[in-house]
DNA sequence: TTATTAAAATTGTATATACAATTATGTAAA
DNA sequence: TTTACATAATTGTATATACAATTTTAATAA
């Protein structure tokens, strides 16, 4: 069991409220990376496995860029760069619209979606995370995440 | 007011537990744009701001780059890096320390504290967001993010 | 002393973020 | 029709992240 203050080595902080932001800012960094190290084996990045995901979402309709942006977690993520790795690795494929030339569709392949089979399959994507906090305390932190945005 | 089904134009998910964590990576993120955003016109990246006030908290003792490191939201951080940015504009100094030229003493300087003064007088830091939730949610948030990685 | 190991920092590389500028295409107005 | 504007995507650049490899210096053992 390690605190926050003893993760970053500071033994007061000006508020409560100061303390839980900074808190915010390390656990987000913290289960980013606990994804990242467990999606490297599978050979895509956190970030892909978002897009990856949200394809799957849709299939088999495609998604323009422009859809994928919306539905990222990272809004300002670029998209093309993100889709054209995915399609080196044969997991996403890229057609010009044929009905509005300015758009391009992005449909997940077989390849893909079996990638994201296997990737739930050995790990149900993040199992110990799920079930280190309660439905109910989980439903307090989207509370107060959404009262913090608001 | 949106939610983070909003937000990410998804309607459901898998449990509560999973909801809370994708929304913890969204709103730590939309964070870290708050505060970059607030930094910019100051011409520092919050991850140079983070920098800075360590060295602040322990001057006028220098701290060598493991100790900055080691305070750092972002472990993983390349402290060299962001210590030149930094050096550049004048806000530390660098020096090989004498009694063990591996290490490297790095100490805020008058421009720096300078800066950071400015920075807190302007905005107090952040000052809606630890007005947006009351003492006892951020004490509920600090708990849950605590157990979350526990 | 010399060789070995450890510690501290630096460097290299691939990835992603943030944001601005540009290109290509479509739509609407003069 | 031609011009102007809007839309969708791409490209460019600076920053940071993640992680591995390397360099330099110090400490220790043979």
């Amino acid at each position: 069991m390690s605190t926050i203050e003893e993760l970053i080595r500071q033994k007061s902080f000006p508020s409560e409220q100061y303390k839980a932001i900074i808190h915010l800012l390390y656990t987000g960094n913290w289960v980013y990376n606990q994804s990242a190290t467990r999606l490297k084996k599978f050979g895509i990045t956190p970030e892909q496995f978002n897009v990856l995901r949200i394809l799957r979402g849709s299939h088999p309709t495609p998604l323009m860029l422009q859809d994928i942006t919306n539905r990222m977690i990272h809004k300002s993520s670029n998209a093309t760069r993100l889709v054209e790795k995915l399609r080196l690795k044969g997991l996403v494929t890229r057609e010009i619209c044929p009905t509005n030339r300015r758009q391009v569709d992005i449909t997940i392949t077989a390849k893909g979606l079996q990638l994201l089979a296997r990737i739930d399959e050995d790990q149900k994507e993040w199992p110990e995370l799920h079930h280190k906090i309660t439905r109910h305390e989980a439903r307090e932190l989207n509370r107060i995440l959404e009262k913090l945005r608001s």
